[in-house]
DNA sequence: GCTCCGAATGTTAACGCTAACAACAATGAT
DNA sequence: ATCATTGTTGTTAGCGTTAACATTCGGAGC
């Protein structure tokens, strides 16, 4: 029963105003050294059970926090993952960034974010540069932009970054949706339904997403030896989809129309309402995303599904085998759902 | 003159694998003291151009990045705050997030994400304590709900606390948006109309902006002297108000509604539309925040828009007031405003 | 020619923590 | 009884940075 005595030698105790406890106050109060605190708190070697009771007790009456610098500054690391993020409120990258900070709460990593107003090589690179001196560990890019792409090229070898959505060519390892096989799903299924052809509205051209859908809806066009319209190009929202669908309105043998996203689908519905033109009835439309609200448009939009919650989880998990060593040409693609609604309904 | 020599002693040179390069490496190569370097890097104390020069070209050379960690531990500064964010894709949180991660990147602050999936007291806390061992210098709680104010209820005072959107009574500065005036402002729309009394679809009874633009819209109705119908509760989706719009739709004197949010007001349309009732002929609908969407809806929707970005702009600043010792009471309210649109237009 | 001053630089000591090793007791084997 | 072994605790030395003080040096003032 080695009753130590109470305290050692003059305690440092918190009296000069506000400094949070240290090691040192806790060694302090328990009667041990610091180096026992510190076992006990990270359970590295073997303590006692009674002198680790002793030691939890000091540690809950002098309300005890870590120094998590002084801990990065010895172990060289902080804990702590970046993610560059576009800000926008787009329903895809708002989702991922949750998928990734719930993933990467669950494996001890905190998440610092930095956003980024308009994706450009250097504002893309900056953000990164950002990140790095805030000592992250590793970086996760969501912008599935063309240019994001572009300036992850640059990356360095020596540092982990992994990008989601975007950079194909950057030696950084990727995850993405399979917007093409996406875009193949929506297309075959409105030729499915007996129409000649399939229009589509794309997104902005930089935006690899928007590339790939076109490319899909264009490849199952030509595979079924479908005539391809002219591309109308919008820029994600609604009132671009809504002024696509006021020229498309015009157009004569309208069948059927693939959107890129579902907010420009949106527009469409609401073109048409104006136009006098009937969904279902006399064109048929489906969207990109399945946002909540996609089931409920007038009428309830098909669209194709991506789960974002798995995207962040399998983009987290590739940045930890990254900052293992991992490959840096690795690459993971999630594969998307058709979801069939009235908008591509029996007339 | 002074030409010193290129190194003085034996330089501790990136030589061991991969270690950082430290202040003491670019003195070495620059041939100061590590001092200097320092002084170079934060600009405090004189130093002689030329040997600023030389510095510069040593820390580029070696590709030299200050360590936060020893930095944040000898100052005592992390130069990071923390945002306990709402895991959801709601329009508002998501774009207050961006509001408050621009202020605070302009500020040279990094911002720390910590998301809750269902906020109640035990998670919000929990959230907080984590960003506090991140040594974040202060939170700000984006969680609009009854419970995340209870859970700042007991926030000590010796860490700088904000909340965006709830929490009145709590000991913290808050900052939120006049959902009663909002609220007041719809309804005082559609009772200008002639109509003479407005439902509502309130949302969930557990979020302070539902339970505000309830009271907002009681009071009018009450100070009118109109008769106030029952409440339908839903959660802020389109399915619930979609339901709402299904048993609605039974009602004989029904009029004009007003719906808690944006994406309830779409699943009111919806089920209106099934319904064959015709909005805005047979009836006028009203919603709540302004979604890029709204103006796209069938039909566009009248609504009440916050203006989100400021809102994160200003709890930003009351958070570095309140890190700066300011008061625990601070309030500050953002106005919102009506728009106008063919859901309460002419019949 | 000497002192004095300020500009420029250097030296030393923390900050709070963990890694590495040292020390000591109790335990069991010999 | 002796010695290695294991469990438990302590001591010391950094990690990379900034704060505080010390030093050097050239020129201004007398």
């Amino acid at each position: 029963m080695a009753e130590r005595p109470r305290s050692g030698g003059p305690v440092k105790v918190t009296a000069a105003g506000t400094r949070q406890p240290s090691l040192t106050d806790v060694a302090g109060v328990a009667g041990v050294s610091h180096m026992t605190v510190s076992r006990v708190i990270n359970g590295t070697g073997p303590v006692r059970p009674e002198t680790r009771a002793r030691v939890l007790a000091a540690i809950e009456e002098l309300g005890y926090r870590p120094n998590s610098a002084a801990r990065a500054l010895v172990t060289g690391r902080t804990g702590t993952l970046g993610v560059v993020a576009l800000e926008s409120n787009l329903y895809g990258p708002a989702s991922t960034l949750y998928g990734i900070e719930n993933a990467a709460r669950e494996a001890g990593y905190a998440i610092t974010i930095s956003s980024v107003s308009r994706p450009g090589r250097s504002s893309i690179a900056d953000a990164v540069e950002n990140l790095r001196r805030q000592a992250v560990e590793g970086v996760i890019v969501i912008a599935p932009h063309v240019t994001a792409g572009r300036a992850l090229e640059a990356a360095p070898a020596d540092f982990p970054v992994v990008a989601v959505g975007g950079g194909e060519a950057a030696p950084v390892p990727v995850i993405s949706v399979d917007q093409r096989d996406g875009a193949r799903r929506a297309t075959e299924h409105l030729l499915a339904l007996g129409h000649r052809t399939v229009w589509h509205v794309a997104g902005p051209e930089d935006w690899l997403e928007a590339r790939d859908r076109e490319a899909g809806w264009r490849e199952t066009l030509e595979r079924h030896g479908a005539n391809v319209p002219q591309v109308i190009r919008g820029d994600w929202s609604s009132r671009s989809g809504y002024e696509a669908g006021r020229s498309l309105a015009k157009e004569r043998d309208l069948d059927a129309v693939f959107a890129g996203n579902d907010q420009m689908a949106l527009g469409l519905l609401r073109a048409f309402a104006e136009a006098g033109i009937s969904v279902p009835r006399d064109v048929r439309v489906a969207g990109f995303d399945d946002v909540p609200e996609a089931a409920y448009f007038t009428p309830p939009l098909t669209t194709v599904r991506q789960d974002f919650i798995e995207v962040g989880r399998r983009t987290f998990g590739l940045l930890t085998q990254r900052m293992d060593g991992g490959d840096r040409h690795a690459r993971a693609l999630v594969v998307p759902e058709l979801i069939v609604r009235e908008s591509t309904g029996p007339r």
